[in-house]
DNA sequence: CTGATTTACTTAACATGTTAAGTGTAACCC
DNA sequence: GGGTTACACTTAACATGTTAAGTAAATCAG
């Protein structure tokens, strides 16, 4: 009988597991978003932080580097990066010395207006090469794993 | 009426959209290996290295590079360190001066497969996790994005 | 055969990922 | 209130990501 699945005491083939497969996934997604944050001259990671903070109006450090997947030690950079060029603005907690709370400033607000609309072409491009049902579905098969393994 | 989707001109919501979703399923995948790898102490990227190495039997730097997803300049300074270790050997394509062949020494084949079974057995509890069919699902949609969206 | 181009890789420079250790503030305990 | 512990960052150190420039070998044009 043929063996369809992989021998035992092997690994899977590599494009067939989760890690490499989730990566180049992403890779062929940013692919598509990289000359446009570079033509704004901002990385990937400065984008999400923009876009969390957007999305929550305001947030202390530990919040904005959940939702922007990115870890303190980055995120301090990254906001140095980002206050240096006026895009956000951080301030103490008056009450609590240990927390920051970061907001956009208005030209943060105007930086993200001015991109919004090239993003989301782009996006509509790839939402249009999957089919939005197919998109849906993955999207909803990532929170699934999320979910499964406790993203705690 | 209630906005189900999301608002004209504006972006969606961070979580639900491809860069964000992959990148923490990513996570929430690799938080289970990391132990792992760095018990081993090696990293997340010379364990694909190696991982694609041991499938390829050898390769040169180009094919290396693609199949583990890695940058050419990342893989210039990983194949030094796996070199140093002696996991790995590059010689020199004897029919084509600037190439470099790369492959496992005995010491790096040994390696692998000291470190083969935990993997599976992380491997697997991800997989009772999900349960086989999801997985499968999912693995097929990141391959439909990969095709998609054209991943010359 | 020679000069221009291409290819394969390497270096360099800066940003981020990642872990461990450090600093200052808050909460807890007695 | 003083000492301990926990929390929220921040620094430091090293590995990788990312782009641009550099080097050397191969290929191509004429």
């Amino acid at each position: 009988m043929t063996e369809t699945k992989q021998d035992r005491g092997a690994l899977a083939e590599t494009r067939r597991t989760l890690p490499i497969a989730l990566l180049r996934a992403r890779e062929s997604v940013m692919e598509r978003f990289r000359p446009m944050l570079s033509a704004h001259d901002i990385t990937e990671q400065q984008w999400r932080v923009l876009r969390v903070l957007q999305e929550a109006g305001e947030a202390d450090a530990t919040q904005l580097a959940r939702g922007a997947c990115i870890l303190g030690p980055s995120l301090t950079r990254i906001l140095k990066a980002l206050e240096a060029r006026g895009l956000v603005e951080v301030r103490r907690d008056p009450g609590d010395g240990r927390r920051s709370i970061i907001r956009l400033t208005g030209e943060g607000t105007g930086f993200i207006a001015a991109i919004t609309p090239e993003s989301q072409e782009i996006y509509a491009g790839i939402e249009a090469r999957l089919g939005a049902r197919r998109l849906d579905d993955l999207l909803d098969g990532l929170d699934d794993l999320l979910r499964l393994l406790g993203d705690t």
